[in-house]
DNA sequence: TGTAATGTACGC
DNA sequence: CGTACATTACAA
């Protein structure tokens, strides 16, 4: 393929418009190269554009416009455009939205910004002040280091003008470098720990396919405090002596401070960081940089996967089972699979790292795709947690209260050991449901057909659908009766209550997603938590993932059966990872842990295979009921979702696309619904699902596509495809 | 008969 | 996605 175009040339490019096909342009003069990232003109605009190939010709020439200018950044690398189609093949995703998920960085047709940077030059000011002084003193103190104007300032206590006036009599020298500067150095050679042998096997075993420099897939399975991050980061290093760049992909934005801060030690300086909780600046930067080699290590959330890498060697997924990995927005891709794409392309090495793997990754590992490492001895003294189901059947608890009076014991005895306890329930909120005790009314969403939930330290119900909320009514908006209005089931923020009536000489922290106003406060206050900052912790799933509290040890898992209800086929899997994790939290220091569940059902197969700690038996059961029901892994699926504001209309296309199934049947492929999606309006869209399920081996993807081309989709209406859903029911 | 509101086609 | 242009709704 020709990858350069002379001016006048005709070139097809992509832009970032929901065009769903190619444009031809005239290359500019100094013409272009493939993958140039370029600015061209559509319609009356301007846009951002990828020259993708070959102009194709068939559009009248005389209409044909001229490329406007080659931007200054570097141009798209053929592996990254293979990915990007294949990706947007796989997920049934126009090319120009994956385009946009590979521009998101602000500012790319904008110039190289410059800024201004001083240094101390030569010569005495006609009268030295304190100020002055300095001023001079901050910049030598430095090693001769270029400070920004506000930086200097900062540093030596004074306003500008006196900077000003420095310049001016040519004691500092102002200059212009660019402002997106390359990342630091990440050294090697730092920090590196001694492993134990577990662990310096593993980092052997990585090494090898790093050296080789192929593409290949590790799952890494660790429990919990078995030192999965050590090993990575020794692959980190090994894929950086190869002079090829790593990406760390973390599930949660709150985990990357905490990541941050290991990488330092191991690395000496800070990698570049990419998520929505980074400033627009260092975006710009990070993206930048990615594509000159000035980044050796990304460490991001799950969009880093589309950054314009030089040479990627490395990626790795941590806690590859986490369900964020699954986007719900947007582009619906897993970036579990989509690591293992780019990776294929790459040619470069994947680790997915878990305690608790996905089934997909564990059949995988099994079927021999994957190479399969194992982390058993827990670091330091520590073991895993004894963990016991706490049979809740006979327990007669009064109303409104969840603590067993085992469990309760249990807390006491660690707390007057000066222990940590976490009480963890995977609800947020007050109560689950308002109820009237006269009428029987619940209270619901306006906007969703989902229940309002209330909480209790924002006054207010909150619909955790759409984000609505109101205040809690003094009547019943149904019967108007007054007073009767009651708070039905438990909620962290009721648990917190509960615990605080129990235990009145514990502190007690409750950790809940909406109690902390920002990713900032979040992480401080886990961090002060974990220095010993309370006796108990109340928390939801926001604990399970990977957060460390050294002195916890004792878990008491207040409704254990939540997650097992429902038809959800993935909610044994997920409720095991949950339970695993959530008993991993307790005992990872250097006392032993231990970890009590209260359930109405002990006999249940998950509930057992938790208690007996036996993964491989959880898995290989499940593995066989996926297999007998022919759905993932082992056979292939695809939701539709359908909304819009009439719900005779969402109706009527889903069923005329349940009617048209001949593209699906032809292929092997059949349809189920349409039914009511599981939250059948939210924010005032009705919504209905369709599900294809087919074999292993059919061409899914086409087969849908052809299916769905059939019908016109209505103004109002949308229709989404969610390849490989995370939950279906 | 006009303007506002809503729908549809197009971009090279 | 924005924009231009067509079509329909509705008040005067």
């Amino acid at each position: 393929m020709k990858d350069f175009f002379d001016e006048g040339d005709l070139v097809a490019v992509l832009t970032t418009q929901p065009i769903d096909r190619l444009l031809d342009y005239k290359a500019p003069g100094g013409g272009c190269h493939l993958g140039a990232f370029v600015e061209v003109p559509l319609g009356p605009r301007k846009v951002i554009g990828v020259v993708w190939g070959e102009g194709r010709g068939d559009f009248d020439r005389a209409k044909i416009r001229s490329v406007i200018r080659v931007l200054d950044v570097a141009p798209m690398r053929e592996d990254m455009m293979e990915f990007l189609t294949r990706t947007a093949a796989y997920t049934l995703t126009p090319m120009s939205a994956m385009l946009r998920l590979a521009t998101r960085a602000p500012g790319l047709s904008d110039p190289p910004s410059m800024r201004k940077v001083y240094r101390h030059a030569e010569g005495e000011p006609d009268r030295m002040t304190d100020a002055r002084r300095r001023v001079i003193r901050a910049l030598d103190e430095y090693g001769g280091l270029a400070f920004t104007l506000k930086e200097l300032c900062d540093a030596a206590g004074v306003t500008s003008s006196v900077v000003k006036g420095l310049v001016k009599q040519g004691v500092l020298h102002e200059e212009d470098t660019p402002r997106d500067l390359p990342f630091p150095w990440l050294d090697v050679d730092y920090g590196g720990k001694t492993l134990t042998d577990d662990q310096a096997a593993a980092v052997e075993a990585l090494h090898v396919g790093l050296r080789a420099g192929t593409y290949g897939t590790t799952l890494l399975r660790g429990v919990t405090g078995s030192g999965k991050t050590e090993v990575y980061l020794e692959a980190v290093a090994e894929c950086l002596r190869q002079r090829r760049q790593a990406l760390v992909l973390l599930p949660e934005i709150a985990l990357t401070a905490e990541f941050m801060t290991r990488v330092e030690a191991r690395f000496g300086a800070k990698p570049a960081e990419w998520h929505s909780g980074v400033t627009m600046t260092e975006r710009r930067r990070t993206w930048k940089m990615v594509g000159q080699g000035g980044a050796q290590l990304v460490v991001g959330a799950r969009s880093a996967l589309y950054l314009p890498f030089l040479d990627l060697g490395l990626i790795v997924v941590d806690e590859e089972h986490d369900t964020s990995y699954k986007q719900e927005d947007s582009v619906l891709y897993n970036a579990r699979d989509m690591a293992v794409l780019r990776a294929s392309l790459a040619s470069a090495q994947v680790i997915l790292a878990s305690a608790t793997p996905s089934l997909e990754s564990w059949t995988n590992a099994e079927a021999g795709k994957y190479q399969k490492l194992e982390l058993t001895a827990r670091f330091g003294e520590a073991v895993l947690p004894e963990i016991r189901a706490l049979d809740m059947r006979g327990v007669q608890l009064s109303s409104n209260r969840w603590i067993s009076p085992e469990l309760a014991g249990a807390v006491k005895a660690r707390v007057e050991k000066g222990e940590q306890a976490l009480l963890f329930l995977n609800r947020r909120g007050y109560a689950p449901v308002t109820l009237c005790r006269a009428c029987g009314h619940q209270i619901g969403c306006d906007h969703c057909d989902a229940r309002m939930v209330e909480h209790r330290f924002l006054k207010r119900l909150v619909c955790h659908q759409c984000g609505e909320t109101k205040p809690i009514p003094e009547i019943c908006p149904a019967c108007e009766a007054e007073g009767t209005l009651a708070a039905v089931g438990p909620g962290v923020e009721r648990l917190t209550e509960e615990a605080a009536a129990l235990f009145p000489e514990a502190r007690i922290a409750t950790l809940s997603s909406d109690l902390f106003g920002s990713a900032r406060a979040l992480k401080e206050g886990i961090r002060a938590i974990a220095e010993g900052g309370a006796d108990i912790i109340i928390g939801t799933q926001l604990v399970a993932k990977g957060h460390n509290f050294p002195l916890l040890t004792l878990v008491g898992v207040i409704d254990a059966d939540l997650g097992l209800q429902g038809s959800d086929l993935r909610a044994a899997e997920r409720t095991f990872q949950l339970m695993r994790q959530v008993s991993g939290r307790a005992g990872r220091a250097d006392r032993p842990g231990e970890a009590l569940l209260q359930t109405y059902q002990p006999e249940h197969p998950v509930i057992r295979a938790i208690i007996a700690g036996d993964e491989e038996g959880f898995w290989r059961a499940e593995a066989e009921e996926r297999r007998h029901a022919g759905v993932p892994p082992f056979g292939r699926m695809a939701g539709i979702i359908l909304s819009g504001p009439d719900v005779q209309d969402v109706f009527d296309l889903g069923s005329e696309l349940a009617r048209r199934d001949e593209p699906l049947r032809r292929a092997g492929a059949q349809v189920f619904g349409p039914a009511p999606a599981p939250i059948a309006r939210i924010r005032g869209r009705h919504r209905v699902r369709l599900l294809v399920k087919a074999p292993k081996g059919v061409m899914l993807q086409t087969a849908v596509a052809e299916w769905i081309g059939q019908v016109r989709v209505g103004n109002q209406l949308r229709l989404t495809v969610d390849i490989d859903p995370q939950s279906f029911y």
